[in-house]
DNA sequence: AACGTTTTTGCGGGAACCCGCACTTGTTCA
DNA sequence: TGAACAAGTGCGGGTTCCCGCAAAAACGTT
């Protein structure tokens, strides 16, 4: 078995590289990549079946490289290991995922013997391993009451963006309105009906438009690695459009 | 000597107390915590001169506890240990060292070398060591060209949270014309001139408001950390004049 | 004491935003 | 097929926000 790590942290990469040596009692070729560009420039350069990615690195996330991996060989076991259960890396990455593919994804903060299992469950028994803290966002996320729909959370990257309800009109292809109404529609799905914000005597405490912003952050809904990414891709559009 | 030790992260634990245990000749006592709130509860029941903090833990974070820690004896101390140079941290640790008290900071992204070194010029011979980056970032922030100013700060907080022109008026003591001017300021700082904003046929692109909060963070001027600590304050405030 | 800087304040207009109401579209499911 | 629901559209008004102009306070410096 051919596997590639990329992880930025030096602590955790020798830990990786110790819990993948003694678990995986049939590999045969291992490479160590320190950040995302990094183990996009290795996967090519060799062939791998697995690879263990952090999430959260530097330049590149981990979910970009899985996006860029997958691409090119759907069948690639990836297992993420992160910090984090934010949102944005779990929508970002269940929404990448090839059909029938194989993944995982576990906290750092698991003891190892958990690392180990994931390793064995997704890379020898091809199972797809979901730590439960991890399963239990996912599942929110879906849910249409408690989570975001598409054009919500669309609605939301262009919010905490800052562009304008003309911008994310333009950008999203609907009418003023409709952006307006996308905005309305999350509002209402992160609590902020009009009459759930405390008034004091100097009349309603909150702004919608800049509470939405800091109630997501506040919930992972969006971090501000998520936001680096989605202000690339919104200058990717603005050089289109903008002449 | 004797040292505290807060880290949340299993294996840099590990290698803080490897490193303490053979770089300080002279520690007669060592004890680790695994958070914030363990910490300031170990530093009670026991004498410490020397403290290492990670900032960025859960529920409290370092600098909060080294705000703690000083209030109760500002001799003490610290050295600083993160995986950021956000000048979030930065600014609330300079808002809160005690006049002549020792303290350090480096990045764990540095060599072993350095944060034995670091150890040593803190808690050995007692003078400050700052790393580099941190230290670029911490002259920026007190520049009056670049920086912002203790009321910008404010305003950038409060505009966070999602607080209305009004809130802030109320909340920092101001007229509402006051409130908005120190906004205007802000946004002046941050480059968002009416001129820079690029303009399509839909209008201007950006909302001074959001797009402020989104470059504040990707500059790591606030983080999601120190805006749950801000929010906080928040409840604080509003909990004495909502009523 | 006179100066520059920063911060605050008032006024006022134009733009952007928030949102209720009503209607059209498209999708899903029984 | 028809009901239920999500998403988008147009209209309209009330509010909030953005900011230029101008002038008063607060601060530190020389």
């Amino acid at each position: 078995m051919r596997l590639l790590i990329a992880e930025d942290d030096k602590l955790h990469r020798a830990f990786l590289e110790k819990v993948a040596l003694n678990t995986l009692s049939d590999l045969s070729f291992l490479k160590i990549a320190e950040d995302g560009e990094e183990a996009i420039k290795e996967f090519d350069a060799a062939e791998y079946e697995s690879v263990v990615l952090d999430l959260q690195m530097p330049r590149l996330t981990g979910v970009e490289v899985a996006k860029n991996i997958w691409a090119k060989k759907p069948c690639t076991k990836i297992l993420f290991w992160s910090n984090y259960t934010d949102e944005a890396y779990i929508r970002g990455i269940t929404k990448i995922v090839p059909g029938a593919s194989v993944y995982g994804y576990i906290l750092k903060s698991a003891p190892a013997e958990q690392l180990k299992l994931a390793m064995q469950g997704v890379f020898v028994a091809e199972q797809c391993v979901i730590d439960r803290e991890v399963r239990r966002v996912q599942q929110r996320a879906g849910d249409r009451l408690s989570g975001l729909s598409e054009p919500e959370y669309e609605a939301l990257v262009d919010l905490c963006l800052g562009l304008t309800d003309k911008a994310m009109a333009a950008r999203r292809n609907v009418s003023l309105r409709g952006a307006q109404s996308r905005l309305q529609h999350l509002y209402q799905k992160l609590g902020l009906d009009k009459g759930d914000i405390p008034v004091g005597q100097w009349g309603p405490t909150y702004n919608s438009r800049t509470r939405a912003i800091c109630l997501a952050l506040s919930q992972g809904i969006l971090n501000a690695d998520a936001l680096r990414k989605e202000e690339e891709n919104l200058r990717v559009w603005t050089g289109r459009h903008l002449k």
